[in-house]
DNA sequence: CGCCTCATGTCAACTATGTTGACTTGAGAT
DNA sequence: ATCTCAAGTCAACATAGTTGACATGAGGCG
């Protein structure tokens, strides 16, 4: 623990609460920060940043994905897509290789050096919520699943 | 309840899961997502988006607030802090005094009509909350609390 | 009093991530 | 052959953030 600047701690106690579910709101501000914190700051190292992390991420849990589904599952424009895609291919942390006969389509795929920063990334956040689980236990961790999936069917 | 799109659920079954965390880490970003949605719709209508509306978060909560504290609790640069205030001023969301004798200070409160905009933001969220909370009980909601706060620490 | 210092605040230029709109290209159907 | 439509690219713009340079005004001090 407190490899940190505990300046979200502080801010976190620095207002004032108007509602009842003020803290639960705030926590889940400063939860998005915590969990992502050191990914960013690895990835700024390698000169990229969550957009890529994220591109990353999906290719790897969906190898010969084709450019149009990643834009369905990340959500944003083939135009947003189009840089941080192209960055990935140029540095070969991507390849892309036309689909045999579905020639209209280019699949993707990890380089060894795409999975390998793909996995440092990730393992920052997976280590955070790794040892936030630890800390509150199993019926704990259990609760925050069943929590956090009826946040995210807001979606 | 469904005014929902079903995407995110279908993106979040879509990826195969390469580690144990997979599922949590996902969780964790459709959770953000679908926390703020609803919410970035509104302010959108109103012609303003997140960083408007956690300036107005952090002020309904500390009246009189200067703007040096102001960025301290945002984390952002006092520049960056400047359009997006000063859109908020204009608008009139926001009033700024100068302090009696520390003149140096400009002191941030809501008008009536910022309070209203960040009432009404910030419900959006507050309400995706108090459901997930009321699906999972009361002993979910506390291992939810746990977890956030021991991984929000990481900041 | 006049000047120095320093926190507070502003202006300008730049970067990154996203948007929409218009265009190109190539596969597959007719 | 040609038409159509999805896939992909290019250009222009908006927003949110950065750093650096500068303005201003309070308070200390010669």
């Amino acid at each position: 623990m407190a490899k940190t600047s505990q300046a979200a701690g502080l801010h976190r106690a620095s207002l004032a609460k108007l509602h009842e579910l003020d803290t639960a709101l705030e926590l889940m501000y400063y939860g998005w920060r915590g969990m992502t914190l050191q990914a960013d700051a690895y990835l700024a190292k390698q000169g990229l940043s969550r957009p890529h992390h994220r591109i990353l991420y999906v290719v790897a849990r969906r190898p010969d994905i084709a450019i149009g589904a990643l834009i369905e599952i990340l959500g944003i424009s083939k135009q947003a897509l189009n840089r941080p895609l192209n960055l990935l291919l140029e540095r070969k942390l991507l390849t892309s290789k036309r689909a045999p006969e579905q020639h209209r389509s280019k699949l993707l795929r990890l380089t060894e050096a795409g999975r390998r920063i793909e996995q440092r990334a990730s393992d920052h956040e997976r280590q955070v919520l790794r040892e936030a689980f630890a800390r509150a236990g199993a019926s704990g961790a259990a609760g925050w699943i069943g929590v956090m999936e009826a946040i995210a069917d807001n979606n």
